[in-house]
DNA sequence: TTGGTATTGATAATCATTTTCAATAGCAGT
DNA sequence: ACTGCTATTGAAAATGATTATCAATACCAA
């Protein structure tokens, strides 16, 4: 995973490789969690004091057409975001807590295998083309529910 | 379904009801569409000169809270809404068109299974109690893909 | 090295939803 | 029907996330 291979990835299709793409996508590779923009925005300041939240916005739409992003929609109209990597298991869903915020990873063959069958029933019976979907659980996390 | 039904909702959870309540209620019953809050203040304003879009967020609330609405996130920061009555499917999923924002209703026996075993499985595994979820698909819808 | 242009960051603008607050109206108790 | 309490209302301002604008800058192909 050498940086130079996201560079070729941008300079593919015709995007410039620059030093806020770079410290973005380090931080996302590096990192685990499931950050918002602001989030990633303020953890860069420290490292990259010049960095603006516009270009942080705009590197994640890009990363995201090439589709290399995942975008999490939290319902309360904030989004968080994680980069999809070869080792990351590429489908997985979210149990989102309404009480803390906090995203948890959850993967089940069913419902993937499921919904691959769904596009292509939901292509044939009702004529729509999907480009994408959202599935996640809101609740309230074990750690929520422990301290209350 | 006289209003009276609904009156004693309101009533029988320490709520009022009112003018603007009811005629928000009548256009969510009368209508089989998937309306957002401003849709809907736009149409009661013919009817109802004084209402206020703040007022209808409000009701929206309230409703959602007393579990008679579902809230459909668009995925660009816009909800739309659909009361929950005893006739409609109550476990359906949204296809949503990126294109057009056409909502259609979409019933999987197998996915509302599995949706449902789920629930337990994160409980008992993840300790997660959920309260909710969302399932939309997104793509464009067959009138769309005809005319381009 | 250079020129064209994609990108950047500061700032202002959008857009949906919330908050605030004084005025009003529902309704329980009389 | 009257009264008083307080939930509700609507206008206006505030919020919070995201987007648009624009002049300055930095990539990079040639
Ligand atoms: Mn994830
Ligand atoms: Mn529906
Ligand atoms: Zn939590
Ligand atoms: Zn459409």
């Amino acid at each position: 995973m050498p940086s130079h291979n996201w560079r070729n990835r941008f300079r593919g299709r015709g995007s410039r490789w620059t030093a806020p793409r770079e410290a973005i996508l380090n931080l996302l590779i590096s990192t685990s969690k499931h950050m918002s923009a602001k989030e990633i925005y303020r953890s860069l300041l420290r490292i990259y004091p010049a960095i603006g939240l516009t270009t942080v916005y705009r590197t994640l739409d890009v990363l995201e057409q090439m589709g290399y992003l995942n975008k999490i929609p939290l319902g309360t109209g904030e989004n968080k975001y994680e980069l999809i990597t070869d080792s990351s298991e590429t489908h997985h869903h979210h149990l989102i807590c309404t009480q803390c915020g906090r995203i948890i990873d959850y993967t089940d063959f069913e419902e993937s295998e499921l919904i691959k069958k769904a596009e292509q029933t939901l292509k044939t019976k009702h004529g729509f083309k999907i480009t994408d979907y959202n599935f996640e659980f809101y609740g309230i996390c074990k750690h929520c529910q422990e301290r209350r």
